[in-house]
RNA sequence: GGGCGAUUGGCGCAGCGGUAGCGCAGAUGCUUUACACGCAUAAGGUCAGCGGUUCAAAUCCGUUAUCGCCCACCA
């Protein structure tokens, strides 16, 4: 069926169209070949396989790079449908698009589950060495690393997937090192001795921002120090910790200088027990004199506030730790014991010598490690830091002066507070898997230097060299995605890419990536590209458990978006999270939206298979409006289009994803197919403008839907005989507003509008006396003169809908006797029904509806007789209220004729 | 501790200054020749509490309560 790409319209020799579809849409059944069809043509390029116009301006987004270690969750699963929107609508409006594929090497995550699967072959990472272990990485990223590419293709996704990048490919890592060893030279990039968070477990340091905060029921430990001179008679001080394994590189007490009770022991000093070290006794405003005992014991080597403290006031700073967390030699029995064993021999230490004051239960929240839990030691070590504080002032300026838009607009806050309090970036990982720091150092004479290639020999003393042994932060080459994977590595920023296509318009990521990553393309793109890298970021919302909290293996609220599209297909697992995106932070998921638009597909399915069962005799033409019908529906259809343009603008999915819903079912499938079946049963012109009419709605309708729905609308434009050469809905042109807009018709609008009330008139009466449709009844519309006109304009329509006998029209009608009377906003419905009509029924429904219109006139007359709302209001919702109390008031001396008639 | 968001019919959400809307569930009736993943009809809400601004507040401001997220983190 997709093979057949010529799509000969209006081949009036062929078959049936609608003789091969089922009554449900089969998504499984046709989604993998299609999305061949689109590859084999070459749609996934930039040219579209020849269909973009050059002429118009290109249209951008790289993919957030998935790990390598990924399969694919509801996260991916509604980052990419936002992006293949976009990116498919700007492709039928024209544009030249592509949408850059590529994966992340991601440095700790892979290496953690690689180092765990030769664990689990009884391999030791340590015992193979570096290069093997990187090669196990090279093997595990073939084998795993395309899976979740496969899973965005089952999604429909339209990326470019002949250009797929890998942050550690050859081309991109010499982008890295470029990127590295500039900022070196330019003195960004410095080595400095700091507090990190260290994982023992990993043996590396852990950004600020990979730390979990795990709350902890703990203890506080109040330790006695003796003072080496009594003071007043005191010959100790307490201090509170929760953790006195520290207490052996302890090498100051401190005391807040706002606390007058303690100034006394200022300049004084304690003797460390069991290590028998004398340290002294200060003041620091760090301090707060409120908890514990307003005495802290300060280990700078241990702790980044008591670091700070320790650069404050020149205090020694001794490491007792080695890397995995064992007390290191020279503390006698304490050496070699692991930091709780160290805990608890202390404890018992202090104890036994008297100086353990009391334990207290203390509630506090300790790092972990995010990939393996184990808790963080706070570790001095020499790593890598990137200088951020020049780089983030360009990144600032261009969100806060627009050039960047956030939506929400929100975000953009959070992105600056974000940037303000950013501290120096720690950037070296002592990991395997990753860029490998190009930092080489001749131990010899000292030399150093950060070079593009690899360095044998000294070039100063000719001695052999060694290269750094860390590898880079995965974010440091995050940050290059959007210029490295066009080409900058070799060309810079006159890449003939970049220089055609740069910035990218959309940047499509979830909030928690905010900074991380989002804020440091910026900053690398100001600095290497000297633009920002993407003109828009959607921050979408997470998607959470039907809970309402965030989807974990733990708490097993999680769902996978793989038996999603099994069971809704694609586009209904698309749809539905579309509609879920509103404005809101979070999105508590929600199945039976997808059931909803599972069911939609179904009706849009359907709706095919009448307009293609009903093409008979069918030859092409351009929609003919004969009837109001035919001008309210293409009216309506130029509205939605309009408001399709504006809510994409404002990157508003769910409301753009609503209003096709509606229309498509609410209008199209609800009432102008309903009308157009009397018509298809006659022959002639009047039924030959109804196929044209119904094929160019359904027609532009599914382009339309397409960026949103791309499967199903692909599928049954091949099977319609619609006036386009392009052999793709994915390449056809978008419905365009303004051309549309020579169908606006609001006097046709208002032609249906009364025409729906007679017809609801007519139901609601069969339903309340359980008359079937078959059975024909009488009626008679009360209205005024030129509401008659419209509605018999449309006569045969209410006739076939309403399963009418005989229909009379008068603006002074009056009730037959026996008859039910409907009231509506603008007109009067007698239905006979034979002496049916239960009276008493009838009294009650007309006093609701006449107890309903006097509400609502209190109200507006209140309105209207309030001094200020007439003198301050707007003229115009003063005119409106006006017109409304009018017709409120003209409805209800209309139900109280009838209410009189009953009588 | 700081910031942000949510609180609207049973459930999930729109609306964000001018008389409350949608989907699902539930009710009733339909084998109406596109669709029961359907059609039709009817029912259901003092928009979390309190205070304020305004001619007018679900909508703006303040406050309280509950829930959630993010950031920082106390020895």
């Amino acid at each position: 069926m997709t093979d057949n790409i010529e799509n000969e319209a209006g081949s009036s020799e062929q078959q049936n169209p609608a003789a091969d579809m089922p009554k449900n849409y089969d998504p499984a059944s046709i989604e993998s070949s299609l999305f061949d069809f689109w590859y084999r043509n070459g749609y996934f390029h930039r040219d579209a396989g020849g269909y973009a116009n050059p002429e118009k301006e290109p249209y951008t987004i790289v993919i957030p790079p998935p790990n390598i270690t990924g399969m694919l969750h509801m996260g991916h699963a509604l980052n990419d449908t936002i992006q293949d929107t976009c990116i498919r609508r700007a492709r039928m409006q024209g544009r030249p698009t592509r949408w850059i594929l590529g994966t992340d090497h991601a440095g700790i995550a892979t290496q953690t589950k690689v180092d765990k699967k030769l664990a689990d072959e009884g391999i030791s990472r340590l015992k193979i060495g570096r290069e093997a272990f990187i090669d196990e990485c090279w093997k595990w990223r073939k084998e795993y690393g395309g899976t979740i590419v496969t899973q965005i293709k089952g999604m429909g996704c339209s990326c470019d997937y002949d250009d797929e990048h890998f942050t550690l490919d050859p081309d991109y890592a010499q982008g890295v090192r470029r990127l590295f060893v500039e900022w070196y030279h330019k003195g960004l990039i410095y080595r400095g001795k700091r507090i990190v968070n260290w994982c023992p477990h990993c043996t590396t340091a852990i950004a600020d921002d990979e730390a979990e905060y795990v709350d902890e029921v703990g203890h506080l430990w109040y330790l006695r120090y003796p003072l080496v001179e009594p003071i007043d008679g005191q010959d100790y001080i307490v201090v509170a910790t929760t953790r006195p394994e520290t207490m052996l590189g302890d090498t100051g007490v401190a005391v807040s200088p706002k606390d007058p009770d303690k100034k006394k022991f200022v300049g004084a000093k304690v003797r460390l027990p069991l290590v028998d070290r004398e340290i002294p006794i200060f003041s620091d405003f760090y301090v707060d004199a409120g908890f514990g005992t307003g005495f802290v014991k300060v280990t700078p080597s241990h702790d980044p506030n008591d670091w700070g403290m320790g650069e404050r006031h020149g205090l020694e700073k001794i490491n007792i730790f080695d890397e995995t967390a064992h007390v290191v030699e020279g503390y006698g029995k304490y050496s070699g014991m692991d930091r709780d064993e160290a805990r608890k021999a202390i404890v018992e230490d202090f104890d036994a010598l008297g100086l353990l004051d009391h334990i207290e239960e203390h509630e506090h929240s300790v790092m972990t490690c995010y990939r393996c839990h184990t808790k963080l030691e706070p570790w001095e070590s020499e790593q890598w830091f990137v200088a951020v504080d020049k780089l983030k002032e360009d990144a600032a300026r261009v969100v806060e002066d627009g050039e960047i838009q956030f939506h929400p607009a929100r975000w953009k806050q959070v992105y600056l507070d974000w940037l303000s309090n950013l501290k120096d970036w720690c950037i070296s990982r002592q990991l395997w898997w990753g860029h490998r720091i190009p930092m080489f150092y001749c131990d010899s004479c000292g030399w150093e230097d950060a070079c593009m290639d690899d360095v044998e020999v000294c070039p100063n003393c000719g001695k052999p060299v060694r290269r750094d042994t860390d590898v880079l932060d995965t974010w440091f080459s995050s940050q290059l995605w959007p210029f490295a994977t066009q080409g900058w590595t070799t060309d810079g920023a006159e890449a003939a890419e970049i220089k055609a296509n740069y910035p990218t318009q959309v940047l499509s990521t979830a909030r928690d990536i905010m900074g991380l990553w989002v804020a440091r393309m910026v900053m690398s793109s100001m600095y290497c590209i000297k633009q920002i890298p993407f003109e828009n970021v959607i921050i979408h919302p997470t998607v959470m458990g039907a809970d309402g909290k965030p989807m974990s293996k733990s708490r097993g609220n999680g769902v996978d978006p793989l038996k999603l599209m099994k069971d809704y297909g694609a586009d209904g697992m698309r749809f539905g999270l579309l509609l879920q995106v509103t404005g809101a932070q979070d999105l508590k998921f929600n199945e039976d939206r997808l059931e909803g638009s599972r069911n939609f597909a179904t009706k849009i399915w359907n709706a095919a298979r009448f307009i293609l069962m009903n093409l008979d005799g069918y030859e092409p033409g351009d929609p003919q409006p004969l009837t109001d019908a035919d001008k309210w529906i293409l009216s309506r259809l130029a509205k939605l289009t309009a408001r399709l343009d504006e809510e994409a603008e404002d990157f508003e999915f769910a409301k753009q994803a609503q209003d096709l819903y509606e229309f498509f079912w609410n209008e199209l499938c609800d009432w102008y197919i309903e009308f157009s079946k009397g018509r298809l049963r006659e022959e002639g012109p009047t039924k030959l403008a109804t196929q044209r009419n119904l094929v160019f709605v359904l027609d532009q309708s599914l382009r339309l839907l397409h960026p949103m729905m791309p499967f199903i609308t692909e599928e049954i434009w091949q099977k319609l005989p619609v006036q386009c050469d392009r052999p793709s809905i994915m390449v056809a042109p978008w419905p365009d507003s303004k051309e549309l807009a020579k169908f606006i018709d609001d006097d046709a609008e208002r032609a249906i509008e009364l025409v729906r009330q007679v017809v609801t008139s007519i139901r609601s009466t069969r339903a309340r006396y359980q008359i079937g449709n078959k059975k024909q009844i009488d009626v008679v519309v009360k209205a005024s003169k030129e509401d008659i006109a419209a509605i018999e304009a449309e006569r045969d329509l209410v006739f076939t809908m309403g399963n009418i006998g005989n229909l009379t029209m008068d603006p002074d009608a009056q009730k037959p006797k026996g008859a039910s009377a409907i009231v509506t906003d603008d007109l009067e419905v007698y239905i006979g029904l034979e002496g049916l009509v239960d009276f008493e029924a009838e009294r009650k429904r007309l006093e609701k509806n006449r107890d309903k219109l006097l509400k609502d006139k209190q109200k507006l007359d209140k309105k209207l007789s309030n001094e200020g709302f007439l003198a301050k209001a707007a003229p115009e919702v003063v005119e409106k209220t006006r017109n409304e109390a009018a017709d409120v008031e003209d409805s209800l001396a209309r139900v109280e004729a009838q209410l009189a008639e009953l009588d």
